[in-house]
DNA sequence: TGATACAATGTTAGCGTTAACTGTTAGCGT
DNA sequence: ACGCTAACAGTTAACGCTAACATTGTATCA
């Protein structure tokens, strides 16, 4: 190994090769015709000087970096490790790159300045509340090809968008309940500007109306999707001696909260109360008792995404919303018999999960 | 806005302020003397035409990239945000951007097409064993600025590296645990290849040794920091019958699983058995009862590799080791009564937590 | 008063790569 | 033997930016 190499450029390996440039860089990228006599010669320069192609020049010169962006707002959960690992599956095998980055605070970013963008990036997957309208609506603007994860763009802006049928789920899963007999449901809400969250209540609500049941408000409480949150709220919740047959976690890591805090307080899950989640995360087949929940493919909304910007930049056109379809998994934190999935719950197909 | 904008270009925005290539780039890069007024101009400029450099002109004219590689292995942790953020904290006020790449199996890593490199990063900093050997060796030998997190370089490699005092915490955790009557101590180990997994359970031994207690092979198994599987391990361990007074997790993931393994097989924690964890993890404090655990400064070990990484690219030399600090931190779930921190506990204070 | 310094700008060239073009040469049908 | 095509290779310019040097003007000092 040569000890103090300086960086081999590409006239290096063709110098090396006794060729010109312009027929390693066809070789590199199989980009036009090239003498397998002569390729071999040019891949041994090429290991022989440990030349690598700068990025920086490639993308100058081709104009495209072949580097796909995620943003991605702070966050502290499990979930997201699924979602990336879907991206860069869905990304490899076209040889896309994929270039993170965390926006503590995405109200203080400057769209002049974006860490991601344009310069250095054929498109952006931006997840849930990672940008705010008026980056989006800038980098829209300049026709800058763009994925929302878990976030519905504004009006105005005709940005495709990958979620999950939420509200579909969620309907699924008070049906379920209600199917087992319980009636007082509580529901604990993620934070308010969480989309997810939001159409999982909306699921919650319009599946009471649809059986009749008045919406309590004083059975939401907000869990925020965190387990200590939801352990504190549920343990309030408990204190007030108000009858509750069930509480709906908007996602499993809220409802481990609850199970906890229904633990703590002397009640035996489900025969006290029936505790239910919605994600299906790792973790929840583990729970004590093995949670109830919703099944959210987190992996496969990755990889949806990623197929989705694809598209977007070799088409210039993609599908407006891509819904993925959850699915009840009955666990036993319900209390209920059913072995299988639920069959027996009618729900009414609808041609949007989410928007009615 | 500007409907169908192409990027802007350095030399649009000096035509559109009146001014040369030059005087717009020292404007952006504080890189020279520019009259007030001018700057000003320029400054509109840029806005008006909603101007961003672009990235890999920069690297190729500057030789800099002012993006800091972060690998890292499949990982399936909370810790890592932690890191990370940790990392980016450290870097931003810097300038610096965090480029972060995912690499599912580092052994089938081609050296000469490394997602991350000399091609599109300033210096990378290696998380564990996301990169092999030879690739190490390969980029070490081309001078590449490197820092390795959580592990140790190979004899012949200089590399700075930053971790944990693992082996001064374990000790210090074992004399607690010795000092609390405990004397059939279990051990949850990790990955054979986790380096602070083995130099805890080094700790472990030592502390053993010295209290001259013999080390029982039987009481060590393999949880690799995975919450499932230690609930088996542990599982398995306590139907085996022997005598355990406590079981010491080499990491709080573990110690969660072994807790609800111990309270599956009917056991009262810490009555019957004390069971205590590492790394003081984002949801210890909340196990039931609170854990007792070693407090590794997670965000720190990120902040402070950054640290070095730019202290090696900007001098050319950093620090070979560092090591951050552990500390027990004594909670419930090993039967002391100790309120504060175990401060009665004598340490022999060591150069070096992990070496002799 | 001219020499000196430095603030403020401009000019030129080159970073490493690829797009688009320009040759060559060989094969092939007629 | 003529042109025609296609395989293979090279040349030139340009991508957007900054380093290094060159050029002005103006204030300062002996």
């Amino acid at each position: 190994m040569d000890s103090n190499a300086k960086r081999a450029t590409i006239k290096e390996v063709a110098a090396e090769a006794g060729v010109s440039a312009m027929t390693v860089s066809r070789v590199l990228n199989e980009t036009g015709p090239v003498a397998e006599e002569t390729t071999e010669r040019v891949l041994a320069a090429i290991s022989a000087l440990n030349y690598i192609p700068h990025r920086g020049a490639r993308a100058l010169a081709s104009q495209k970096t072949n580097t796909i962006g995620l943003l991605f707002p702070e966050i502290n959960d499990l979930f997201f490790f699924q979602l990336m690992r879907g991206v860069q599956l869905a990304l490899m095998p076209h040889g896309y790159d994929l270039l993170l980055y965390s926006t503590a605070r995405p109200q203080g970013l400057d769209v002049l300045n974006l860490p991601l963008g344009q310069h250095n990036t054929d498109g952006l997957i931006v997840f849930t509340d990672s940008l705010d309208d008026t980056a989006l609506r800038r980098l829209y603007s300049a026709r800058f090809p763009m994925v929302l994860l878990h976030r519905t763009p504004p009006p105005d802006v005709a940005v495709p968008s990958v979620s999950f049928e939420n509200k579909d789920g969620a309907v699924k899963m008070v049906q379920h309940l209600l199917g087992c007999g319980h009636r007082r449901i509580a529901f604990l809400a993620g934070a308010p500007n969480n989309e997810d969250a939001n159409w999982r209540e909306a699921g919650y609500r319009e599946a009471l109306a649809a059986a009749d049941i008045p919406f309590d408000p004083l059975l939401v409480r907000e869990a925020r999707f965190e387990e200590e949150t939801a352990v504190s709220v549920v343990t309030a919740l408990l204190k007030e001696k108000r009858p509750i047959d069930a509480i709906f976690a908007a996602d499993d890591v809220s409802a481990r909260g609850a199970l906890r805090a229904a633990h703590a307080a002397g009640l035996c899950v489900p025969k006290d109360i029936a505790i239910v989640g919605f994600d299906d995360a790792l973790l929840s087949q583990y729970t004590d008792p093995p949670l109830t929940t919703v099944k959210a493919p987190i992996e496969e909304a990755g990889r949806a995404a990623a197929r989705q910007l694809l598209k977007l930049i070799n088409t210039g056109q993609a599908d407006p919303l891509t819904l993925l379809p959850t699915e009840l998994v009955i666990r036993q934190s319900c209390g209920c018999q059913s072995a299988q999935g639920g069959d027996f719950i009618r729900v009414k197909k609808q041609h949007n999960g989410n928007s009615d």
